[in-house]
DNA sequence: TCGCAAGTTTGATTCAGATCATACCGGCGG
DNA sequence: CCGCCGGTATGATCTGAATCAAACTTGCGA
């Protein structure tokens, strides 16, 4: 195993900016080689499932590159998407030692896997590393806050152009196209997100089409026509 | 000031039973300590503001007593409860160094105040103590998710029966009555909360009532005639 | 005691999204 | 080239919560 390409790719997900300055927390070498010690890098094609609602909560992991879908089927047959998960992101929600929620690769997806007591003893051991996670779990807590803001609005137009924004937020760096939204995840997906049903997502994307916002080219992704407009939908909770 | 005092009230927000395990973190007499140091412990009355959305980041509050909500005022007049915060919980959620929403009491309360900085630097000198800080605002991200489906139904009464259960599993200990579920808060807050309009928590109220799961007692309280039923309303998703 | 005001209930109507049904599209194996 | 199939679009209808409106209830201060 070559620890010196693993400090290479994890340098790729140095987590977040923190909540409380406007400086990027990065994790020092010597953090980076503790971390790779317990850690192990796994890459999973689309659609396999990386761990099930319920089963026994071992790892966390930490998303390099690819999404991820976190959800939860329900009795009526309905799947809630909890969230969708980027280059960055942790994954591994557990409750009572189990997890809370299924997960699944939606694109190919290359993954950090830590075993969860491993992790544990050298957060605790480490404060300064552990005030990353920290930082990085409360920023996932605003995240799924201002989520519950989307799918409370009540217009099907107004919940997909926040779905947009949202995805632009995600994945827009990097891309060679800042108005090209890529978007790996079926409709109905989008639509167990926003809390529509699958028709609804379509005809609401037929009216941003409609409205000359949105160029949708393919079913992978969109083009943003008139970014001022869209913003403004989004935005006129 | 009484340190012992303070000491002693501290044990009362122990904070919560980590994700992964059964046991009940509880801090140290060490700890308690060090956090008295740099913490106050505040009384406020019903209504008042407690931070506003927008303004300085300055300190992390911790409920010791009373119930708190965290809202936000949409740009539509509407108002959008991001939480409702009982005692054990933290406040204080920021991006960039200002509050992300504003904070109110519902009723009289008690809470412990930490500056930020001095609360930042004392977890991570003390990865224990940071621990417990980084389980309860993981438990706090699970509980927003499990908001989300709330917010997700489409029914009014199946989203009161998720209410009040959201309630009992909150306020239910410590009561002398487990049936009684106190409701300190508006219907309007209801409604919020649970992504409805207060005539439509009142009607789906009203119709709880009629299906005699539950018996509405003055507009602070609730009691639970069949709570079977009422589970199975509230999970019925 | 009265009267006000905030909060709540109840009623009538509207409307957007769910639902049910059917048609379409694009990729892939044969 | 065909036919299948998962995913998507479109159309018709239904439903239940939002909305608008008005009455009622409760607590509280004059």
């Amino acid at each position: 195993m070559n620890i010196a390409h693993h400090v290479a790719s994890l340098t790729s997900i140095p987590f977040l900016t923190p909540p409380t300055g406007g400086e990027t927390v990065v994790l020092t070498e010597h953090q980076r080689v503790e971390l790779l010690r317990i850690g192990l890098r796994v890459r999973l094609p689309a659609r396999m499932t990386i761990y099930r609602a319920g089963s026994r909560a071992q790892w966390v992991f930490a998303v390099a590159e690819g999404v991820v879908k976190s959800y939860r089927d329900l009795r009526n047959g309905k799947r809630d998407i909890a969230a969708f998960l980027f280059p960055r992101d942790l994954i591994g929600l557990s409750e009572k030692g189990h997890y809370v929620n299924t997960v699944q690769a939606v694109t190919p997806v290359t993954l950090y896997r830590f075993p969860l007591d491993d992790l544990t003893a050298l957060l605790k051991r480490d404060g300064e590393m552990q005030f990353v996670f920290l930082v990085k779990v409360t920023d996932a807590l605003r995240r799924s806050q201002r989520r519950t803001i989307l799918v409370n609005r009540r217009d099907a137009v107004g919940r997909v152009a926040m779905f947009l924004m949202f995805i632009m937020n995600n994945l827009g760096r990097g891309g060679t196209d800042a108005h090209r939204v890529p978007l790996p995840m079926t409709r109905s997906d989008i639509a167990g997100f926003a809390g529509l049903t699958l028709e609804s997502v379509s005809r609401a994307s037929a009216e941003l089409e409609r409205r000359g916002l949105v160029k949708f080219e393919g079913r992978q992704s969109a083009r943003i026509l008139d970014l001022p407009r869209l913003v403004r939908l989004a935005t006129a909770v």
